[in-house]
DNA sequence: GGCTAGATGACAGCATGCTGACAAATTCGA
DNA sequence: TCGAATTTGTCAGCATGCTGTCATCTAGCC
């Protein structure tokens, strides 16, 4: 946990305590100046910010024995799903992420053979990106241990609050994607 | 939008979609083999994946003005919330980020001005980080800008959406911080 | 058919954040 | 009070992701 950490606790003169994230943060007492649904908003992104970088470490370390990161199941899970494999503009397109960044995940992930660069008939220069047997064996191997993680993460939420929640993000998504 | 991209839709046998994100994704027809709560989950750690690098990329343009990124307000909010300041360590806690990470970020912060390193009554290593003036001005100039963003991608959703959301934000943080 | 705008590959530089390692300081229990 | 465990500062290396740039390829419009 990160605070009630005696050695934060001791050096604010007041209790108040503002929540950031899953933690309580000492105040100093301007709270009036802080309406409540910026709070909210502002606590949210900061959780966001912060479930992020947990989700990248447990992603990281759930699948550290198949040779995997959680940059690289991003890729090996939306190539998995695609029929006629994707290109790596495309991949980056559907994560949202510049493909100079995919690219360099997609270069490493073909030299420990997870993926194949094969011809594109539609396109001379921009290959598709396709998993070989590795890669599908790895995929495999993923949602063995991503399912149940999914499931258990998940056991005592309610779906409503999982789709509320995500709508919600979604929307944020939508609204900041222009 | 990532798809309906022309680019991806061609690439794709089947026409049926799953949702990535913000994003559709076309899928092979292996949707029986995906539980809901688990596709809903999937759904929602991508979208954070998704989300935190839109408010990155969003923060940073927001106060680019102010010789502020993303990074840079992560620390001076906090720093901001304190009364009497806080060790570079604590500032890690709170963020969950490792103290190292908040160390280089501290210690740029310290050379442009925004805040300044001062003698810890309780620890003799441990330095105090505290505002400048400077770096006074700058978290009020933050807000200035802040707030009506905060309030802009609100205005519309309702304060229970929020409340309900970020508290299932918080149960992911709280049981992946462990 | 040809030309222009957009997409792509490739390379570079930079910001952010992580871990590991080691010495020094602090804290806490015996 | 003393010694072990923890915390902290510091340095290093690495992974991820961003932007910018430029040449090349594709697609769309005349």
């Amino acid at each position: 946990m990160a605070l009630n950490d005696p050695n934060l606790q001791r050096v604010v003169t007041r209790p108040t305590v503002v929540r950031v994230g899953n933690s309580a943060v000492p105040v100093s007492g301007n709270g009036a100046l802080h309406s409540p649904k910026r709070m909210l908003f502002l606590d949210l992104v900061l959780s966001v910010f912060r479930l992020n970088g947990l989700l990248v470490a447990e992603g990281d370390a759930m699948t550290e024995g198949l040779g995997l990161t959680s940059a690289r199941w991003k890729v090996i899970g939306v190539v998995a799903l695609s029929t006629a494999g994707l290109t790596v503009p495309g991949i980056a397109r559907v994560l949202g992420q510049s493909r100079q960044a995919v690219q360099r995940i997609t270069d490493v992930m073909a030299k420990d053979g997870l993926i194949t660069y094969e011809p594109n008939p539609k396109h001379k220069r921009s290959v598709l990106v396709l998993l070989t047997e590795e890669g599908k064996s790895a995929y495999h191997e993923l949602r063995e241990v991503q399912d149940p993680w999914a499931l258990r993460n998940t056991e005592d939420i309610p779906i409503e609050e999982l789709e509320t929640s995500l709508r919600l993000v979604r929307r944020l998504i939508q609204r900041l994607d222009k």
